[in-house]
DNA sequence: GATTGTGCCCTTTTT
DNA sequence: GGGCACAATC
């Protein structure tokens, strides 16, 4: 034990020593924070603590598998395990499977993803007569999340005034309606989403005391990990759980708080002094992971936002290698310059694959960083994105295990009611649902009942229908008889799926069916790794078992053959890890920080946190870049390099590749010195596209003018952006720009190349 | 009812 | 450029 001590500096050991009362640790990024956090856990296992009294909560599956890992590593499977180590969703809907009954739920209640919520909410929609321009799908959801996070029930929503005059204002009156239904069609189908999760979580144990006393009394040490990252929702869990014992240890660093947009809140941390004044506060402030300019520069960045709690982040390691930046003319040169840039160090250094990493804004951007890896022949991995459970076919095959685990689960029936066609089309399906809505059931117990079947639907239909049920009843009845992988592969075989990706015959398809062949590879191995906690005896595992959280797991959490692999993924996916050599790439203006992000001080705040914990991911190496030009929206755009870039200081740079940014190499970027002052005017391109411009641009006939032929003082016509006037041009054949200002979108800076004008007068 | 074609959004970020 | 909703056609 004093061995395990002996390994942490003086403020670590008092963030692990103290398990008994409230503990906060202000930790900095790369401080050994989830180092505190394992070997706490550890330390309280090693002291006789009872595994199964220790609840730690993180925000992403990959954070816990972490901890999980670590915490095995220290003190071995046996007890590790028994450690209730998860997200706030996975340990929560583990506990709220248990009490479903009290909240009127099954037990066997399904988790729906966003793609399900999206598709209830449109469904809601038409139910209410809404015209969906309205109300946009993810506007709503997001409103609806935003309420659930916020512990605010449908009613609540719709007779709060406050709500009521900013749902009217935005031209959204009835989005409480909306919510309500959207409630009831969960309900109904004995779904929950995932604020719900949270949500009943908290009516659990703010109507139970019972219950709520048994987890306060089970779960006598709670460690929170991104305590920044936390919601009401889950602050107030967590302050319900903690309330009988508060041995309560909460892990943050307000400069990494990085989803706001979700409801994340950095007043839990403010109220932690608030509830507990009794607590112990641990500052976790020097740096193991990176070099003293990484250190120096994330520092740089952050010293910019207003909103922060002052901390000094220092590191006793070398200097270490300058920040290089890597300036690209294109997005697919930016892949280009970053895989070449990795070959090489892999080469020059002995280094492996997963030595580094390709940290990006948005999933979008990984497809020319794919391409060049490719190329390259580097092997790589991308986390998020569409996940393998995201794909379609391996929805479609889940949803047939849905509805037999839970056949009252809408999403599911509509999804493959028709799927692989059998004959129920589209009208034979609206009107099952409108009978349904009418008799007030689910279009399971409709269809259940051929009586109950509306007249209008012809026989034909009729008997297709019956052939369905008849068939997903049969695979109901076999759900206790066959363990989930004997289920599952005599589904896959009797619904053929596969026979009909097979006669498709496409190169998707291919994969398509390898997809499926890995889903039922998954349920296999799920089928033998599950065995009795206690016991260690072999249970028999139901497809039920497999299906609980199958919502929850995100990315390709399985295990694959190479793991040295570079790796790339979200800045958000990103937190909490770390690699030796590092590229955050795409920073340009709208892109990072994001167009969406950059009207108010407390989002671009948020963004350059974002950026804040890009760098720090760093050990060795920092590589920054940009692109002068990106694909969006299907056309080439002009970039600019991020305002971030100005906030590190030159002498970290290495010395060239600054001076080029600064613009004094041969080619130079005329607009990174004027263009910050026209910002005011520019409109997101979507937003405006809609409107007036494009009814006049889009006309089918459209013929680009040769750009040779572009000059200034011309009136041109863009695709896109309408009308403009050319204002200068530069450079020559491929590298000719012209800055037009047009009428509709005020200032940009074009490639003739690509841009497309028409010459409209001299 | 199924298949094919066409226009219209679009892109933050995660559980 | 791409995915998705709706319309036109077999």
């Amino acid at each position: 034990m004093a061995d395990l001590l002996s390994q942490l500096n003086e403020s670590q050991q008092e963030a692990v020593k103290n398990i008994s009362g409230p503990v906060m640790v202000i930790a900095g990024a790369g401080s050994g924070k989830t180092r505190a956090l394992t070997f706490r856990i550890a330390y309280m296992l090693m002291q006789g603590i009872d595994a199964f009294s220790i609840m730690a909560l993180t925000f992403t599956n990959k954070a816990a598998n972490e901890m999980k890992e670590r915490v095995t590593r220290l003190i071995g499977q046996t007890e590790g395990r028994n450690v209730w180590m998860g997200t706030f969703h996975a340990v929560f809907a583990r506990i709220l499977r248990m009490e479903a009954v009290h909240l009127g739920y099954p037990s066997s209640f399904v988790i729906y993803d966003t793609d399900d919520s999206k598709n209830v909410i449109k469904a809601v929609l038409k139910d209410l007569n809404l015209d969906p321009k309205a109300y946009p799908v993810s506007n709503v959801l997001h409103r609806i999340s935003n309420a659930k996070s916020n512990l605010i029930n449908d009613d609540e929503y719709i007779n709060n005034p406050e709500i009521r005059d900013a749902d009217f204002k935005a031209n959204k009156p009835l989005i409480g309606e909306i919510y309500k239904g959207y409630n009831t069609r969960l309900k109904r189908a004995n779904a929950m989403d995932f604020d719900d999760i949270l949500y009943y979580t908290n009516v659990l144990f703010r109507d139970f005391p019972e219950i709520l006393y048994k987890y306060q009394h089970r779960f006598k040490y709670i460690l929170v990990d991104e305590y920044q990252d936390t919601n009401y929702a889950q602050y107030l869990i967590v302050k319900r759980i903690a309330a009988l014992h508060e041995n309560l240890c909460v892990v943050g660093d307000d400069a990494q708080s990085i989803y706001a947009f979700r409801g994340a809140s950095i007043q839990n941390i403010l109220n932690f002094k608030n509830d507990y004044p009794e607590h112990l506060l641990v500052r976790l402030e020097q740096n193991y992971r990176s070099t003293k300019n990484i250190v120096e520069a994330a520092n740089q960045v952050i010293k910019n936002n207003k909103d922060q709690i002052k901390k000094t982040v220092w590191t006793d390691k070398e200097t270490g290698d300058p920040i290089s930046l890597l300036r690209a003319s294109s997005d697919n040169e930016e892949g280009v310059l970053v895989a070449n840039s990795i070959f090489g160090y892999r080469m020059s250094k002995q280094l492996n694959n997963k030595d580094f990493a390709i940290l990006y804004r948005t999933n979008a951007q990984s497809r020319s960083l794919e391409e060049a890896l490719r190329k390259q022949s580097i092997p790589y991995r991308i986390y998020g994105g569409t996940s393998f459970y995201n794909r379609r076919e391996v929805k479609d095959l889940l949803a047939y295990f849905r509805l037999v685990v839970n056949p009252q689960d809408e999403e599911a029936l509509l999804r493959i009611i028709n799927y692989p066609i059998r004959g129920i089309g589209k009208t034979t399906v609206e009107r099952l649902i409108v009978a349904a809505n009418e008799q007030n059931s689910s279009v399971w117990d409709l269809i259940g009942d051929p009586h109950k079947i509306p007249s209008e639907i012809n026989r034909g239909a009729i008997s297709k229908i019956v052939d369905f049920v008849t068939m997903i009843r049969s695979f109901q009845s076999l759900h206790e008889k066959k363990n989930a992988f004997e289920l599952a592969s005599h589904i896959n075989k009797s619904v053929g799926i596969i026979k009909a990706l097979k006669e498709e015959d496409s190169p998707e398809s291919i994969s398509r069916i390898e997809n499926i062949e890995e889903l039922l590879n998954a349920i296999m191995e799920f089928s033998d790794k599950q065995f009795d906690e206690t016991t260690g005896e072999q249970n028999q595992i139901r497809l039920a078992d497999f299906m609980q959280d199958i919502a929850l797991l995100t990315d390709q959490d399985k295990k694959t053959e190479n793991d040295d692999v570079v790796v790339l993924m979200t800045i958000h996916a990103a937190k909490g890890l770390e690699f030796p050599y590092v590229y955050v790439v795409g920073l340009e203006e709208n892109l990072f920080p994001s167009i969406m992000s950059i009207n108010t001080r407390a989002e671009l705040e948020e963004e350059r946190r974002l950026f804040y914990v890009a760098i720090t991911r760093a050990e060795t190496k920092l590589t920054l870049s940009y692109a002068e030009s990106r694909y969006r929206y299907g056309n080439i755009m002009l970039c600019e390099p991020s305002r971030f870039l100005d906030e590190i200081d030159e002498s970290l740079f290495e010395q060239t590749k600054k001076a080029s940014f600064k613009g004094t190499s041969s080619q130079p970027i005329q607009s990174f010195s004027t263009t910050n002052t026209h910002k005011p005017n520019f409109k997101p391109p979507h937003q405006a596209a809609s409107k007036s411009a494009t009814s006049t641009s889009t006309d089918s006939e459209f013929e680009p003018s040769d750009p040779e032929a572009i000059m200034p003082g011309m009136t041109i016509l863009h695709q896109k952006f309408g009308k403009g006037e050319v204002l200068s041009v530069e450079g020559i054949g491929a590298n000719k720009k012209a800055s037009v200002r047009f009428l509709a979108f005020g200032q940009k800076q074009l490639i003739l190349k690509f841009a497309k004008l028409k010459i409209i007068s001299n």
